[in-house]
DNA sequence: CCATCTTCTGACGCCGCGTCAGATACGCTC
DNA sequence: GAGCGTATCTGACGCGGCGTCAGAAGATGG
């Protein structure tokens, strides 16, 4: 591992210089700002070139086509997910593990935030069959998934959790709980539930099916 | 409550006879198919026609755009998930509960099976903050929610679950489990797990869940 | 300041969108 | 079962986004 910084390449594959860089840095952002205004399904290559200023010509000197600036986007995003890790690293056996879960979710929910519109496409596109954006997909949520894996057979095999639950099954369900409830911010105060209810439960969710405690 | 069938209108709001009411079945029928087999990014009204063998005119006697044709297929999934709900009335508190929790999710996976790029999409464009969407999932769901709800607060009366879990919050979360996981199948199959252990899981964790058992 | 490589874009043909006016099919009356 | 009125369908059109190419404009370095 001597590589430093991932070379980045245009849509022929050519290396590209920094001005080059610095275009193609300027049509993913304005992507991901169209993508989170309008949704996928609005979202036009010509807006996001009149967006930058440039043509549609220029975007294709970066992406073969839209879905490669949106798997960039989730790249990058899968980035921002590593360090969630640590927060389920130490385990949540002692005394403070609510305490730590709570704390994790909230570290999701800062990153889903900021990243919400491209995940959301994401997941959308591995569930319909497309390769590529299911392998990103697996791969961001790679190290959650096995410490929380982790998580469920150090309970089971204190017998605190049934052997019928299968670790990646379990894993897999808690990332679905938060990324699924997130939205639902809204909802849940209109409710008259109060703010930290959700992270409440969600932490409690989480908490339970994964020590078993 | 004497209305026996809804009446079915046209674009422009007209009643329809028999004869539209067959076209305006086709072109539905066309819709869920192609949206199956390509994804909603693929989804064009021309191949919708093409498909039943008519115009793309005649597509805008029926709806005002693709939305509204996504919607009116949302709302005919709604019907049939509604008969779920017989498996959460009766509680899972007794011994059974757990196998009942099972029967649930297997009731739950056929119905998904039946709709599930329907519900994906409907899903999403309610995530993007579409309110007819959003309505519609939340009127789907009613059902089923109200009746995890009432299962949650039973077990916290009862003590066996920490007040601090939100009802509505906990229900929600459950539907997102099964929604989620069941495109997992290959996925946990792949990973050399018996074809059983996604359902035995997602069942024992929303047994867990909502019982406190 | 010229040569050369990199980056950008105007312009084009293609195709889907959404609309309208007119064509066609249906069902009803006599 | 012919004729008529209404319900239903569609061909054809203008608009706008797609994706490509050849060449223009800009950067670099000798």
């Amino acid at each position: 591992m001597s590589r430093t910084k991932k070379t980045i390449l245009g849509a022929d594959g050519r290396v590209l210089g920094s001005r080059a860089e610095g275009t193609r840095n300027r049509l993913l952002e304005a992507t991901s700002k169209l993508l989170a205004e309008q949704g996928v399904l609005e979202l036009k290559i010509v807006d996001i070139t009149r967006e930058v200023g440039s043509s549609p010509a220029t975007f294709y000197q970066y992406f073969i086509d839209v879905d490669a600036a949106l798997l960039a986007l989730a790249e990058m995003a899968t980035a921002d997910e590593q360090p969630l890790v640590s927060h389920l690293a130490s385990g949540w056996d002692d005394a403070d593990g609510l305490a730590r879960a709570g704390q994790f979710v909230d570290a999701y929910t800062k990153f889903w935030d900021d990243h919400n519109a491209v995940l959301r496409v994401r997941n959308l596109k591995a569930e319909e069959g497309d390769v590529m954006f299911r392998e990103a997909r697996s791969k961001a949520n790679l190290l959650l998934i096995q410490s929380m894996m982790k998580m469920v057979e150090q309970a089971q095999a204190a017998d605190r959790l049934p052997v019928l639950m299968h670790p990646f099954v379990t894993a897999t369900a808690m990332i679905a709980i938060i990324e699924r409830l997130l939205p639902y911010r809204n909802e849940i105060a209109r409710r008259g539930a109060p703010a930290e209810a959700l992270r409440d439960t969600v932490a409690v969710l989480l908490h339970r099916s994964l020590t078993g405690r």
